[in-house]
This record gives structure tokens, C-alpha cells and sequence, in this order.
DNA sequence: GAGACTGTTGGATGATTGTCAAACGGTACG
DNA sequence: CGTACCGTTTGACAATCATCCAACAGTCTC
């Protein structure tokens, strides 16, 4: 059965981002290669190696997964055993206007 | 005797400032509070009362300026017994165009 | 139902961090 | 010179963090 539940995981509300908690989320090299990845607007699941971090553990991944998301940066949708996860990208243009773009800009290529 | 002697403390040059080592000096409650601060342009010494932060140690200040210092953010200039620090705008917005401006356009009041 | 698969949770560990306190080093000024 | 002043350095400590591993929970597919 289990026609896929599409459930979206608990994340703050926009009013509730908070800038020193998407800078914690930031200032570390693995999220902030995730960034990256997630500003290009597709939906990835969770697989390291699709992410460019194949040398991380799975649970690590994880880790940082919910550091991103309890930080407002990312959503995720649970479908089946898999999650996608994408960028909060108008809720972040919304609450913190420019900061998102000029980010992406500055990231080393 | 002792003409002031002007010297400046020791700091990244511009192309060498990392977007990484820029967050993680952000990352935190006390220096975010102190951005706010530097943003007026005015140069403060590091008296933790005009800061803001009168209810830290002196020594912790230090320890947090030598931390916006070497990520790149603020420049020191040590003039007799007193350090007078103010923030690399320039420097940041060549480096990391509009980054500045929205991240103290997202400062809480 | 038995495995295989995707991701989470809990514990363990080593590294980093924010803070204070005490000692120290220059500097200014009686 | 002696004392007060401003900031740095060092050490200590508790807290947080990034990581791995093992075990677990759902979910999909034979």
C-alpha cells in the first residue's frame, strides 16, 4: 500500500529564521558546499555522493541535514524511504532581502 | 616621548579573505552584536562598555576581535595603549559584493 | 514475509570554542 | 621612577560540534 505520504518535515516558520542561526548553518565547509548544490534549484535526496560529500557518513549527513533545516535554510519532504530536500530560497529572500543571492555569489567555484 | 606610533595589527589580505572564515566569525551572538556596532564606521577602541558587551571580560573581547580580525572583517590600528578597530567595508564589498549590505540590512534592530 | 534500501537515533570520541582569571607587556602620566 | 591604564597571552574549564559506528525504523521489492 503506502501511496507515498508526501510529509514535510518540522522547520521553522520565516518570522522565525534567525540570522545567527543561518550563519551557524553556514560557517562550516560541508554546508556551505551544500549550498551550492541546493541553489541549483533541484531537489536532492540524501545519497553523499549525489551531494559531493561521498566521504561523509551517512549519519553525518544526516546531522547536517537537520542543522540546515532547524536553521530555515532547507525544506524537506519525506517520500517513502527517501527525503528531497531544497532550498528555502523565496522564504530566505523574504525575511533577509539579497543576502541569499550575494552568498551564492561569493562562493568560491 | 612615544609619538603615537600607528602600526597596524596583522590582517588577511583582500583576495585572501574566506567567505568560510567570514561566516564562522559571524556565527556567533557577541560578534554578530559587534558588527552592528562597527557598522556606524566610527573607529571604537575595545572598552567591552562602548561595545556594548560590558558584561564580558576583557580578555574575551580580545579574543573576539583577534577572531573578526583575522577572519578579514575589521582592521586594527594600534595607537599608544589603545587598539582602534573598524570594519573592512571596502575591502568586504570587493570581495564579496552586496554580502555586507544585506547582512546588515538582516541585523535585528 | 525476507531482504535490501534510505535515512534517523544514540553513544562515543577528539577537536574546537566561548568564557574567565591571572599574569604579563607597553604606554601614559604623575 | 612608580603607578595606573589598555590590551594580549596563557591556562583552565565547560559546552558545543563534526564525525564515525552500530542499532533501529520505515519502505520498497521480490
Amino acid at each position: 500500500m503506502s501511496e507515498a505520504e508526501n510529509e514535510w518535515l518540522p522547520q521553522p516558520d520565516v518570522e522565525d529564521i534567525e540570522l545567527v542561526k543561518v550563519l551557524q548553518a553556514l560557517a562550516d565547509p560541508v554546508r556551505l558546499s551544500l549550498l551550492k548544490v541546493y541553489a541549483t534549484g533541484e531537489r536532492f535526496s540524501c545519497a553523499p555522493d549525489a551531494l559531493g560529500i561521498a566521504h561523509l557518513h551517512k549519519s553525518t549527513v544526516s546531522h547536517h541535514m537537520k542543522i540546515m533545516r532547524e536553521a530555515g535554510l532547507t525544506s524537506t519532504r519525506a517520500v517513502g524511504r527517501n527525503r528531497y530536500v531544497q532550498l528555502r530560497r523565496d522564504d530566505l529572500d523574504a525575511r533577509f532581502p539579497g543576502l541569499l543571492d550575494s552568498l551564492l555569489k561569493s562562493l568560491p567555484d
